[in-house]
DNA sequence: GAGACTTATTCCAAGCCTCGGAAAAAATCG
DNA sequence: CGATTTTTTCCGAGGCTTGGAATAAGTCTC
C-alpha cells in the first residue's frame, strides 16, 4: 500500500542513502558523498553532520592524503560502537554465535558441538538461548547495544521471521525461537531459513555483477536463496523457496520430507551415496561425512561407473530443478555452495544438460556459474549482512538521536 | 538502487496516493479523500485543487445529497477526457483492439479475424498498425489524447516490453512491435504476455482478498499471472512465468514449444484431446475447436474411460505444476480462466491431489481456487487498467501540468 | 614567515511542502 | 433572516533541500 511523504520521511529517505554509501564506501568525505548520493553539498554535509551528532558516523583522519593544496577532508566512517548485532547458526551438529559491531567488525565467534535430533522444544530452546548467552558475556561496555540478532535454520521458518515450522534436524514443529531469544537479549530478533539469506552476502559488493542471482547450496540437504531485483525473495508465509524440495519426478525417490521426487532426494549427499552404494533409504536419518562423499568424487573421477551416474543423476535432478525455476523467473547467475559444489566438475555437464532440456528454448543453459567454498563463513556474514542492514533502516527513520544522544 | 528525495517527491509520492484512491473511490471528495489517505486537509485540498487545474480530475456534483446541513461537498472524480489508452490483443484468430478513457471508460472495441500463421514479420506489423489504426479512427476530439498503448500476445516477450522473442502464433521471432506503433500513435507502447496482465485485472479491487496470487489460464496453451506482494511479476529478460512450459516430466510428452514433457503438453486442449482420442502430435498445428472440448468434457463426466483418464491426467500435471510454484514462492490463491477452466469439476480433485504429492507437507492443497469465465474481457480489462496504471504514474511524477495547461 | 591559492565545510536566504488552526463559504433549520 | 453545520480555503509555522557566499584549514611561493 501507498503511504504518504512528508518533510520527516524526505529526511528518512536521505539518511538511508548517506549509510547506504558508507557500506560501499567505508571511509569517505561529506564531499564525495555529496557526488555519489546526488545530494547537494549542503544536504550530505547536514545529514552527515546529524549523524555524527547521534552516534551513527565518526569522524577521523583521512586515508587520502595525496592531494596536498587545500583544506583537508574529514574522513567519516560508520561508528562501530553505534550498536552490535549477533548471528546465530544452527545446523546439524553445532551452534554456531558470531558478534559484529555496526562496521561489520567480527567482535566474536564460537560454536558449540550439540545433538539436537531427540531435544524437546523447550530443551533446544534453552540450548538455543545458552549458546547465544555465552557469546555476549564476550561483548563489553565499549561495544554498542545489542540491537539485532538473525538466528538462522535449515528447514521452513514462517513469513513473520519468528518460528521454525519445521525443520529436518529438530524432532518438535514449529518452534517460536524468537520470543524467548528477545526476552533474552532485549534486541529484535529474526528466525530465517539458511540457504534464504545467503544472498545478503553479496548485498553490498557486486561480485555477482547482477542484481538477480539465486544461490545453491548443495550438501547434505539441498537449498536455495534468490535475490530478485536487488531483493532478497521471501515467501508470504514461509522462507519459501525450498528449491531442495521441488518436485523433480511425480512418484520419485523417497525424500527425508516425507514426499518423493524432490530434488533433494537426487542430489543431497546422502542420496548420491545412496544411488552410488545402493545403500537403504534409512539412510538419511544421519549425515554422510564430507570425507566419506569426497572419496565417492574421486572414485567417479576415476571413471567408476556406479559413483559417475549417481552424480550425473544429481546434476539432472539439479538441472532440471534450474530449468523450471528459469521457466518461471529467467535465467539467473547462479553460486553454488556446500560440499555438494566441490563436485561441480562431476555435476555441470549434466546440470547443463537437464537445463536445456527442461527451458524453453532451453534458455539458461549458458547462464553463469560461480563456485563458492566456506558455507560457514559466506552464511555467518550473510546473517550479519542481513542484520546490519535492518539496523541501517531503523537508523534511517528514527526520528531523532537513535543511539545516545548529544551530550556524552 | 535508492534515490534522494527531496521537496518534489514527496508532492510526486502525495499525487499518486490522491489518483489512487479515486481509483478505489470513482467519486470521492477532498474530505473523504484527506481521511483515507491519511493527508492533512489543506494538503489533500491543495493537491485536489492542483489536479483540477490541470485536467486531471473534474468537480461534479456531490452524489450522496443524504446528509441535510452544512456546506455541500463537492464530488471529485478522474477527468475521462485527460487521456486516452489502447489496448491490442493478439491472438490466435484475431486481432482485438479497445479502446478507453482515463476513467476507464470503454470508448470503442473492435476485431478483426485474420491468419497470422503464415505472416513475415512486416506483414504482421502492417497488419497490427491496420487494425490499431482503424480503432484510432473512432477517436474524436473531445476524446483525450491517446498515451499509453499495450498489446498482449501469447509468447514470450522481452524485458523491456517491446519485442515478441517466441510466439506459437507467429513464424517470426524477435518482432519489434512496439516501435512501429509508437511512430503511428506517438503514444507509449508496451508489448506484453496476455496471461501475464492478467492479475492486472485485479489491481483496484478486491476480489481475491489476497496481494499475492495467480492467474491460470488453460485452454489452447497453458498460461500464468502472478501477483505477488501487490506487484505484477515480471522476469527481468523476458515476460517469464511460462507455467505451460515448466517441465512436468523429463522426457515426457511432445510439447508444442519442441521441448518434452511440458505441463501445456499434457493440460493445453490439443494434449487433452491427444490423449483422448490417441491423435497424432502434429495436431497441435492447428486449435482444437472449443464446442469439441466441450463435447469430449461431457464425455468424462458421463464416465467414458478414456476421456476421464485424459482429463485426470492433465488436472495432474496442473496440479504439479501448482505444488512446484508453492515450493518456490508459497501457496497462493489461484484464479482459473480459459475453456479449460469450464472443465474444473473434472480437474479439481486431480490438481489438488497432486499439489499435496508435491508440496511441502502437501502445503497449498486447499489453497482458494476461484473459476472465472470470459478470458476475452478479462484481458482486455486488465491491459486496460496496466496502461491507465502506466498514466497514473505518469501523471503523478509529472511536475507541471501534464494534460493542458491552465487557460482553458 | 607572510600572503596567495586551494579545497572542504558550513552558513544563510529562498522556495516547496505539509500541518494545524482560523476564516470563509454554502447549505439547512428554526 | 439569523443560527448552525459541514466543507473548503487561507495563512503562518516549521522542516528539508538548494545554490551561492562565507569560513576554515592546509600548501605553495616569494
Amino acid at each position: 500500500m501507498l503511504s504518504k511523504a512528508d518533510a520527516e520521511a524526505v529526511r528518512a529517505q536521505n539518511r538511508r542513502l548517506v549509510i547506504d554509501h558508507f557500506r560501499h564506501q567505508p571511509v569517505s568525505t561529506r564531499r564525495r558523498m555529496s557526488a555519489v548520493t546526488g545530494l547537494s553539498l549542503s544536504a550530505a554535509s547536514s545529514i552527515a553532520s546529524d549523524l555524527v551528532r547521534v552516534g551513527i558516523l565518526s569522524e577521523s583522519e583521512p586515508v587520502d592524503r595525496q592531494r596536498s593544496r587545500g583544506r583537508p577532508e574529514v574522513g567519516l566512517h560508520l561508528r562501530g560502537a553505534a550498536a552490535s548485532v549477533a548471528v546465530l547458526k544452527i545446523s546439524v551438529g553445532e551452534i554456531a554465535v558470531s558478534l559484529a559491531d555496526y562496521q561489520g567488525q567480527v567482535l566474536a565467534a564460537l560454536r558449540r558441538d550439540v545433538d539436537l535430533s531427540a531435544l524437546s522444544a523447550d530443551a533446544f530452546v534453552a540450548l538455543a538461548r545458552s549458546v547465544l548467552s555465552d557469546g555476549l558475556e564476550t561483548l563489553s561496555p565499549q561495544h554498542g547495544p545489542l540491537r539485532q540478532v538473525v538466528a538462522t535454520v535449515q528447514g521452513v521458518t514462517d513469513g513473520a521471521e519468528r518460528r521454525i515450522i519445521w525443520s529436518p534436524i529438530l524432532k518438535p514443529r514449529g518452534i517460536d525461537l524468537a520470543t524467548p531469544l528477545e526476552a533474552l537479549t532485549g534486541a529484535r530478533v529474526r528466525v530465517l531459513n539458511d540457504c534464504g539469506v545467503m544472498p545478503e552476502r553479496f548485498r553490498w559488493g557486486n561480485e555477482i555483477g547482477s542484481p538477480d542471482f539465486a544461490v545453491l547450496f548443495i550438501g547434505f540437504g539441498v537449498g536455495m536463496g534468490l535475490r530478485l531485483s536487488g531483493r532478497t525473495f521471501r515467501g508470504a508465509q514461509s522462507s519459501a523457496v525450498e528449491f531442495g524440495h521441488l518436485n523433480h519426478i511425480p512418484g520419485g525417490d523417497l525424500c527425508r520430507c516425507g514426499n518423493r521426487g524432490c530434488i533433494e532426494a537426487y542430489a543431497g549427499d546422502y542420496a548420491i551415496w545412496r544411488a552410488a552404494k545402493g545403500a537403504s533409504p534409512s539412510l538419511f536419518e544421519k549425515r554422510v561425512p564430507d570425507a566419506a562423499m569426497k572419496d565417492l568424487a574421486d572414485a567417479a573421477r576415476e571413471g567408476e561407473t556406479a559413483a559417475v551416474l549417481a552424480f550425473e543423476r544429481a546434476g539432472e535432478a539439479i538441472g532440471y530443478g534450474l530449468g523450471r525455476l528459469f521457466t518461471l523467473m529467467d535465467p539467473l547467475p547462479v553460486v553454488f555452495i556446500g560440499s555438494g559444489a566441490e563436485a561441480m566438475d562431476l555435476l555441470e555437464v549434466s546440470i547443463r544438460r537437464a537445463i536445456k532440456a527442461s527451458a524453453i528454448d532451453g534458455i539458461g543453459a549458458d547462464t553463469p556459474f560461480v563456485v563458492m567454498s566456506d558455507v560457514d563463513k559466506v552464511t555467518l556474514e550473510a546473517s550479519t549482512t542481513l542484520a546490519l542492514a535492518a539496523l541501517d533502516e531503523a537508523f534511517s527513520t528514527a526520528a531523532s538521536g537513535p543511539v545516545e544522544e548529544a551530550a556524552e
